[in-house]
DNA sequence: CCTGCTAGGTTTACTTTTTGTACTCAGGTG
DNA sequence: CACCTGAGTACAAAAAGTAAACCTAGCAGG
């Protein structure tokens, strides 16, 4: 592998998805709190008596959850109380779903209770289980080692921050 | 939504998948690790160049990395020069595609470079650019709104341990 | 055989986050 | 009025992250 004459391993690494991804999700119990959203929980106490997180941390997650759009806060009052909020989770939030089945995938796989998955995810309808796969637009299922990354539109070099599309393009796996 | 009756919220969230990855890859720095190893670095140095980041994490989150059979680290010699070690991905790391994908996907979308991704993935050999999909085994496309998760054989509730399958499903989105 | 250079780390000192616990505040209840 | 609950804040202690210096082995040059 040639490294040295490399345009692609000298490309500017803080333009990423996945590091901005991160930066909204990837702090500790963010996902989590998505997580138990999803299962069924809309409380701040509901969500704070499943997940055990430090109080303080969920209302500063949720709150950057909102920030982001990721979930709305909605204000609501039952029969004879007081009002309340909730939080529900936007399409925004929803399209995180791909990642974080992805996750919940590989876990099942390699780190799943001796006795199987906690909770089995189906397609409601059909009730077929589910599988987080790569397709390419023609839809062929693409193998981990098939994936290719190639410079895009918004590429940039450390040395030359206009170099878009003249790296080579990169194998995985 | 009936919450009070519901087995599913009083279930043992200790068991969980996705919080079970996350205890691995969930660490700050570790899946940007990965994904420079699948654009192309295996050494350490190349590495700390790439993501800038402290000396010690990335030691640490190799090590972690390695002793999860994530990565695999070798040693190797070239001509004239002292051996050095580098380090590789395995098939239990490749798994960690879709996930690492899936978040990909939603910063393009979301919080993407005004001029476009900084990295664009291809079916190689096809040429197809990607998308992370959630399917079920009747190959039906499943969209957010349409996952179910219901209790599987490792379910457990905080009360009783052993109320495996008695829940009702929950539907997210 | 002394000096310097490089790869691949480790140590140490410092800063920021996370954690756990306590406290607040507002509206309804007995 | 005293008390409870939902939804947070505040703060000290512990853990994690950061930055930069230091270490060690192998090779090269003089």
């Amino acid at each position: 592998m040639d490294t040295t004459a490399d345009l692609f391993a000298d490309r500017d690494t803080a333009n990423c998805s996945i590091a901005r991804t991160l930066e909204v999700v990837g702090e500790k119990w963010t996902l989590l709190i998505l997580r138990e959203i999803w299962y069924g929980s809309s409380r701040f106490s509901d969500l704070h008596r499943m997940l055990g997180c430090p109080r303080n941390l969920l209302a500063d997650r949720l709150r950057t959850l909102v920030e982001h759009g990721i979930l709305a806060t909605e204000t609501y009052q039952e029969e004879g109380a007081r009002s309340r909020s909730r939080y529900t989770i936007t399409a925004k939030g929803n399209d995180l779903v791909p990642a974080v089945l992805g996750l919940l995938q590989w876990g099942d796989r390699y780190r799943a209770d001796p006795a199987g998955p906690a909770v089995i995810t189906r397609h409601h309808g059909c009730g077929g289980t589910l599988s987080v796969q790569v397709r390419c637009e023609h839809d062929h299922h693409v193998r981990a080692a098939a994936v290719e990354a190639v410079p895009g539109p918004g590429f940039r070099t450390r040395t030359d921050p206009a170099a878009a599309g003249e790296a080579a393009p990169r194998q995985a796996g």
